[in-house]
Parts: structure tokens; sequence; C-alpha cells
DNA sequence: GTTGTATACTGACTATGGGTCAGTTAGTGA
DNA sequence: TCACTAACTGACCCATAGTCAGTATACAAC
């Protein structure tokens, strides 16, 4: 039966066309403006039909922002993967900077990842979204944690936990990054986004060369 | 006229009732879940009256917010200023410290502090509102950039750019923080949340001693 | 062709909750 | 007792997330 193929393949076609649509809408809109109606409109179909693919609207966004998640991860494998030997702070460097042309490149999905998880998203998000956001997340800060072994391995940053020392890193990045998204928050530093996030990247990078010997344990 | 003190009075307190009604369901079912009709009959009102006092649910949490914030900011004037001649790295660690305690004690502020501008947050909420919350806010930074400008001083961090520093500090926490309040986020790194904070204080202290000689102008 | 059936799709409908406003009540001063 | 005002009410409006009974289409069997 070739029949049965195609139709497997039309629907997920339809599908793809409805999270095209989604993604767009809400772009433009912001994700609480948008309307599913909106949605369905721009995807040619009607406002049933998308509740016949996705449970509810916040299952689309969760699956938008599993897609943007994908795609970083991937980028964060390509800047820790590109050169073979570079020393440990140059690859969190690289990481870092990828972290940062990602979201340049693509500000909503910033904005939405961080909106994600907030309040009630986890119990109106399908398990099995929330499960695959958690674990690609997780590949995605490996990158930072394997930088940081080696490069206490190299001895240049010394032997702190290096889940912490992933974490705290990443964190900056998501707090400079969000303090420029926020207008009210970047109105009161008044600084470039950039300039602030190489600045805060770099103190990081620095601060875990010589914070080792201070850290107990927790 | 005594009547017209004691009306205007009056009218200040049923405000600040609605205002506290507005507390303790916006912390107990989240922003979005909370409905202003239970804020009204929590306060004891109608909902017709909820809205002579406040023109959105959007403004009253914005009000809430405000108040939260000044308490902040009190909270990290004490923490600077309780103690005559400290080192600039110990006050830096003093204000994170009392950062932390203040959301730590109402865990719910910070979830709806940062919740607080994205979107249409400030095209809904009154701009004499937002203002006041940029200044308060600013107030808030000040502290940290004081500090920052006594470690320059004393040659502790050297001449770097001072909003940057203090931003750089500022948004390491917020992010931590933020980590730590996400589900998803906090499983991802599974690190207890005090002891991350702290770690990244001092890394982030760290840093700023060594990274001044790196940074270039903007 | 015709017919039976499964699958995809529709859009009118319901429920909910933010926001409004014409009408009511209560306090005040004459 | 009456007129006036300010505070308050709750029935109502409206937008929109989500549902579901009904319709259309594609396909296989004859």
């Amino acid at each position: 039966m070739t029949t049965r193929a195609r139709r497997k393949r039309e629907k997920e076609e339809r599908r793809r066309s409805i999270l095209r649509a989604a993604r767009e809408v809400f772009f433009e809109n912001g994700f609480h403006q948008a309307t599913v109606e909106a949605v369905a409109e721009r995807a040619e179909v009607s406002k049933g039909t998308v509740y016949l693919y996705f449970e509810s609207k916040e299952t689309i966004l969760a699956h938008l922002l599993l897609e943007g998640l994908r795609e970083l991860v991937g980028e964060l494998e390509k800047a820790y993967a590109t050169e073979e030997s570079l020393p440990a702070d140059e690859r969190l460097r690289r990481l870092g900077q990828a972290y940062f042309q990602f979201f340049q490149a693509e500000p909503r999905y910033f904005h939405f990842l961080t909106a994600m998880d907030r309040g009630r998203f986890r119990e109106v998000v399908a398990p099995v979204v929330y499960q695959k956001a958690l674990d690609a997340s997780l590949v995605g800060l490996d990158w930072v944690v394997r930088a940081v072994e080696q490069g206490i391995e190299e001895e240049t940053f010394g032997g702190c936990d290096t889940r912490q020392a992933a974490a705290t890193l990443w964190a900056t990045l998501n707090g400079v990054l969000e303090l420029m998204e926020h207008p009210l928050r970047r109105e009161m530093v008044g600084l470039k986004s950039q300039a602030l996030y190489e600045a805060a990247l770099e103190t990081v990078i620095q601060g875990l060369r010589v914070v080792t010997e201070n850290q107990g344990g927790a």
C-alpha cells in the first residue's frame, strides 16, 4: 500500500505547516497576543484542525521551542567540534559566542525559551515534550561541562566542581541575555548588548581560573 | 473638613486591602491562574470596585512588584550601609547575599519580577508605574556600582567599566536565581540552590580582580 | 460506476475570565 | 427631610481557548 505511506507523509506535512504558521504568528504578535484562530488562518485550515494536531496552544509553543532548542544544541556542538585542539578557555569563548549568535539571530526564541517553563507550563504540556526539552538542554550544557573538564585536565581551572562551574557560566550568559531582552532592565544598565555579554563571559572565564581553591563542598 | 481627610484615608485603606488580597491570590495560584473575581472576593468587594482602584489585572501586579522592589532596595541599602569600612569584595558578597535572602524569603516575588516586563507589560501598565520601577531598580543597582567603584579605588579590581562590572554581577545572580526557579532548568543542573549561587558570586568577584586589563572599550 | 467506510476536516458552539457601565446605596451638608 | 455626591455593585459585553456533532473526501471492493 503506497497510499498509507503517502497519507502519513501528508499528515506530517500538515503538521509542519501548522507549526510554521504558528511560528510566524507567535513571532509577529507575541504568544499572548496571538490567537489560535490566526494560526489556523495562516495555515489555511480551521481552528478545529489545529486541535487535531496539537492538544493546546501552549503545546504548539512547546514544540516550536523544542525545535529551537535542538537547533541551538547543534550550533553548540559545531562551536565545540570545529577545531581539534583548542585551550579550554577558548572553547568556552566559542561556546559562549555561538550561544549569543543564536539568540541574536532569533531573539524571539530566547524570549519564549525563558518564558517556557514559567508557571503552569510543565503541567499543561505533555510530559513527553517536557522530557525531550530537558534532554536536549542537558546535551547542550554537556558541551560546557566538557570544556570545563578539559580546563581542569590542562590545569587552567583547577579541580572545581565542573557542573557548578558550567552552570555558573551558563547562568551568567542567560542573565545577560535576559537583561538585554527586558526593556526595563536594558534601559537600566544602558549598555551595548554585545559588549556586556563579552565582558561577562570573560569575567567568568577569568574567575574560574582562580576561584578554585576557595570552593569548599556544598 | 475632617470628613474629607477621613474619606481619603478610607479610600487608601480599601486600596491597600485590595492589594493585600491580590498578593495572596496571585501568590497562591500564580498570576495567570488567579482571577480578578477571586481577588475581589478575597477583598470583600465586587469586581467593579477592583477596577475603580486599578486599571487592569496587570497594573495590580505592577503595584505589588513595585512594593517588593522597594523592599528589596531597602535590604540592599542595609547590606551596604551596616558596616562602615569593609573591603569592596566583601561588600559585594553582602549585597549578593542580601539579594539571595530576599528571594529566598519571597520566591514568588522573583518569579513575578522576572515575568514583569515580558511582552506587552510596558504598554499595558501605566508609564508612571513603569518609571517608578525603573527608578527603584536603578537605586538598587547603584549599590553594586558603588561597591565596584570602591574596589577600583582600592585597586582590588582595577579600572574596568564599573557599570559593566556591576551589570555582569547582577546578571549572573539573576541567572542563577532564574535557574533555580525554573523546574526544567533546576532539574538540569541538579545542584543545591545556595551552593551554586555562592559559587557563582565568588567566581564573578574573582573574575573582576583579573579581568581588567583585557577589557577594551565598547 | 456505485457504495461503504475510514479518515481528515469544519465551524458553530461552550466556557471562562478580563473589563465596562447603568443603576443602587450610603454618607454628608443644608 | 431632601438634594447631592462619591463609592460601590453585578449583570452584561466580548474575546478567545477549546470541543464536538456533522460533513467532505479519498480509497478500496464489487
